[in-house]
DNA sequence: CTTAAAAATTAAGATAGTTTAAGACCACCT
DNA sequence: AGGTGGTCTTAAACTATCTTAATTTTTAAG
């Protein structure tokens, strides 16, 4: 019951008792989601932050021609959401679907914004996952603008070897903001 | 004295006391950087925090061909660092220059430690920083895979017009990813 | 097992971006 | 006041990436 990979995921910023779990457990909503459901979709409001117990979510934007974005993926272990939408209540660019059958947790925005009062740890540890958030987006971003393409496929495979051996070429394509063609002729030669 | 910059940009998120605001000023160095001057420097371990109290900064990374990549233009009342540097003791990716004379604040990062023991607030107002920025980062990054360069340059024109003015063609074409050539090409058709 | 749909590959012609180089302009130094 | 160096512009030749479309391979559903 309380060996959910979530618990795992928060001692490894704070320590947790079992009153705070068993706190914790009326709060989260755990879901299974069946591949290619959808957890979240472009427009709506999202009012959850997601965390991935097993399985893999993906997280991408779909523009007026139709072109598809991939933003991030998200494996065991990893937290998801639009966070522009969840923080600042701005319809999602983004949408959230399973990559494969998943169990995930569910928090939600009002449920979180009592955990903070409750258990002010919690700041803390979010503090962390947010900084650590930030320091891969940093780096990405850096990434994006001086190095090219064909670096960026290497690096991402080197990064990320379990993902890249789960998601489709033309999903790493639209991570990388190349076309699947593209990718294909750079792997190949 | 206490009027200074960084005590409104805190307060957005937490309230401080006076108190507050003393034993912080005993932690916090103001320092005056000239036009030209490094903050850090790529290579060397980042221990510090800068925030901008007036002028502006600029964070960039020069790779082993000497191409530039500029990560991010801090102004006032912005926080700027090498965050993975700052937070996991990795050397600098990023040297931070001064683009006019300035006033800025530095954070020791074990000082920082001190406050979030001390005033556990700070944990908030911080993961409320980094929520932020992971934020912006996100969507820079999305930005970044599904617009062309024409687009991105608009809508940074537009996002950060006070910085468009303040710096270089150049430096806003090293922000992009691409060559001062192209993007005065780009501007004059 | 079969078949339909999606993914991956290949290739040709178009567009986006780089490189190099030269000249104009402007700020700054002494 | 003149010289120096950085920025901006323009252009030509080159490389990276896209678009389209046809072909093959893989995957998933009945």
């Amino acid at each position: 019951m309380s060996d959910y990979q979530i618990f795992k995921n928060i001692q490894k910023h704070i320590s947790l008792t079992e009153l705070d779990k068993e706190h914790l457990l009326t709060l989260l909503k755990v879901k299974n989601v069946l591949k290619k459901e959808f957890v979240l979709k472009q427009g709506q409001t999202c009012k959850k932050i997601y965390f991935v117990e097993y399985g893999s979510l993906r997280a991408f934007n779909i523009d007026d021609e139709g072109k598809e974005s991939t933003l991030m993926f998200a494996v065991k272990d990893w937290w998801i959401t639009d966070m522009n939408c969840f923080v600042n209540k701005k319809p999602a660019l983004l949408s959230i679907e399973a990559l494969e059958n998943s169990k995930i947790i569910e928090l939600d925005f009002h449920l979180l914004e009592e955990v903070y009062q409750k258990l002010p740890k919690f700041e803390r540890f979010f503090r962390i996952l947010f900084q650590n958030a930030y320091i891969r987006e940093q780096q990405r971003a850096l990434y994006n603008i001086s190095y090219k393409t064909e670096e960026r496929y290497w690096q991402f495979v080197e990064k990320y070897p379990e993902i890249s051996e789960k998601v489709t070429q033309k999903q790493i394509a639209s991570y990388l903001g190349v076309t699947p063609e593209f990718l294909s002729a750079l792997k190949n030669k």
